[in-house]
DNA sequence: ATAAACCCTGTACCTTGGTATAGAGTCAAG
DNA sequence: CTTGACTCTATACCAAGGTACAGGGTTTAT
């Protein structure tokens, strides 16, 4: 396929897909006699996967790094396992936080229903309930040299 | 506290502050004789939930629509509901994908492990298996006038 | 074989989410 | 009562992630 094939079918603009292959997130593609690029079914499923995941917050590097785990042969398979663990920690940690904002919207929800008195900030006082972010690791001290910061 | 302090304590940048201010996401704060703003602890657990929320892949839109759920006295309890579940059910999307990515990464650490042969993109391979992102919708057809899309 | 609808590269531009700098005023320790 | 470390506003700049356009070649239905 095309690739303003692909781009129709993924659902993204055919530059995007285009900034992808300079970016290195797309592998570069067979091309035809003329230039033209020709996709497989893979393509789709691969943009589908990045657009995914960027939704959830993962930079273009990051998901980057995903797509090429154990890519490199050089790469021991012990260094590929210690990364995609690193990943999936990192994975845990934004699942927890989406949980947490859930409760929160669970609770105004409920609240709603019978009624209740609401706060300003609803969300803010759900998670008050839960105390369930990490406590900022403050430095707190020195005054520094400069202008703001 | 000032605003130095507080973007500090709450480990961001003071021009930061400032901006979501504009931008509507945090409340104009109290101001001293002299035109300095004075936070409260409040102040630190919102510009925490706001970064939180951005990690998670949340535009400033978005976070802002969360936050000021039910600020609106106009708005009927219903309609805040309504909303409340709609961005849990987006929540829910969110974690759901979060661990498909998860499960492949699982799948690769295995694999790995026991020395297996791995495709060239292992991630893509995993979900594969899995299949379960979304089809595409796709509206095949009509060529387009003009240049590229 | 022509014209609409595509594709190519290269480059310029846009939006989002900040950061930095300038110029001027404030605060607090010595 | 000065001076170094802050604060203010306004405006300029920056990086990431695209998106659009120009100028030119290709495909395909008619």
């Amino acid at each position: 396929m095309t690739t303003g094939q692909l781009a129709k079918k993924a659902g993204v603009n055919i530059q995007t897909i285009r900034y992808y292959e300079r970016r290195g997130l797309m592998p570069k593609p067979h091309r035809r006699e003329s230039g033209y690029r020709e996709y497989s079914d893979e393509a789709v499923k691969r943009i589908q996967l990045i657009r995914h995941a960027k939704g959830l917050g993962f930079s273009l590097k990051e998901i980057h790094e995903l797509l090429s785990l154990s890519l490199d042969p050089e790469t021991p398979c012990s260094e590929v396992k210690k990364r995609a663990e690193a990943k999936i920690s990192d994975i845990d940690e934004r699942i927890k936080n989406l949980q947490w904002i859930k409760n929160s919207l669970l609770k105004l929800s409920k609240a709603c229903q019978r009624s209740w008195p609401i706060s300003e900030c609803p969300i803010l006082e759900a998670l008050e309930k839960q105390k369930r972010f990490p406590e900022p690791q403050i430095v707190q001290g020195e005054r520094r040299r400069g202008y703001d910061r």
